[in-house]
DNA sequence: GTCTATAATCAGATAGAC
DNA sequence: GTCTATCTGATTATAGAC
């Protein structure tokens, strides 16, 4: 995406990066952890390790500290996408983003936003990162659904939106942690058991699938 | 369940009821809307129309008037599992109150608690009305689960309580409110569609069904 | 830029009269 | 039981020295 040719950045500027970095991490890990609501700047302060004067020197409020944290979220979502190769089945490729999304949230590494917060909701749509990417990745996994559709590994009977919101809501499944919970299954084990609700469904299938669920 | 012998209430005791279930008809309806951590107890005075003190004569914190809405929740749908017949096929049932559950979310009665609130949990998981009511509800999905998965209705390569946790996070699936924003379909066709992914799952049939979604 | 100290505000809960 | 008025604590954000 970004030019290699003389990285012109002064040893301050490097610094300021990694600074914000290791707050962008630690904002991360909070939101997966409590979500917004209950995070407090405070604990972002104490966890960073500075005063919490000096993070409003970075980030002018608590949204936009949010904001950092899902425009970098979003920025791998990008990466892992164009990691994808563009001549594999478009299914396999929709199934790869899917399983990384549900891996990331179970590493505690998904940011969890209330959908309701309106003050979060106006500082993420104005933010163009974000909503870049957003549209970014929408369009990739877009054309994916619908070339599956095409070739018929994805129901035609669906709408392409339906199916795409679908895919990102497992971003936020209660069901991997309440199984996570349950501490009965492994991380691969969960995201298998999903992945085969989400993409087979609960009814009994006619021919069983290779990817079936692990029966303990 | 209750004995409708000789309901020996005073009118006073009426009143109160009256009183505290309107009460619990405002906190059912901002917690559908903006969900715990968002609501406020001023906000609930202000519905209910009667000061801030008189809502803390009838429940002592803010935990207790969501854990009353969770309740009564609660009762409802052991209602509606108890009006199920119990010779019917056990998918259907599941069908049924899965529908329900979406439904109960789309008319905005759907009480939204963030699973992270560790207070929240606390009251709610020593509240003897709610969790009877979660296990008794519990149990009857569980044995329709097992038994659609005897006769072959419902995939055994899952575990029955992944099939549980799968069909509880309808009531909170952001898919249905995606759908409803988009403002392109029915409240009865966004049931439909979500009904489709859950059970059939987003792979294509390999022979129709006739509950097919909408195509548009 | 980082800190200590402090504003400013908001929300859950209570006192006390009636 | 209901009210007005208030307390208390937590939390976002800022002032101002260094």
């Amino acid at each position: 995406m970004r030019t290699s040719i003389a990285p012109r950045v002064s040893f301050k500027a490097q610094m300021l990066k990694v600074r914000e970095d290791a707050i962008i991490q630690v904002v991360n890990r909070l939101l997966a952890e409590k979500g917004f609501d209950a995070m407090t700047v405070d604990e972002v302060a104490a966890g960073v390790g500075i005063a919490k004067a000096s993070l409003y020197k970075h980030f002018p409020s608590k949204e936009d500290l949010a904001a950092a944290a899902m425009v970098k979220v979003m920025r791998q979502a990008q990466d892992m996408c164009a990691s994808l190769p563009d001549d594999a089945p478009p299914l396999e490729n929709l199934r790869a983003v899917t399983r990384w999304t549900m891996a990331l949230k179970l590493a505690g590494d998904m940011p969890s936003l209330p959908s309701q917060n309106s003050t979060l909701r106006a500082t993420l749509m104005a933010n163009h990162d974000y909503m870049d990417g957003l549209i970014e990745v929408s369009d990739r996994l877009g054309a994916w659904i619908e070339a599956a559709q095409a070739q018929g590994s994805i129901s035609k009977d669906l709408p392409a939106i339906a199916v795409l919101y679908t895919l990102y809501a497992r971003a936020c499944d209660p069901v991997l942690e309440f199984l996570k919970m349950g501490g009965q299954y492994s991380d691969e084990q969960i995201i298998t058991l999903v992945m085969s609700t989400c993409f087979d469904g609960l009814n009994a299938r006619t021919a069983p699938a290779d990817t079936a669920a692990p029966t303990a």
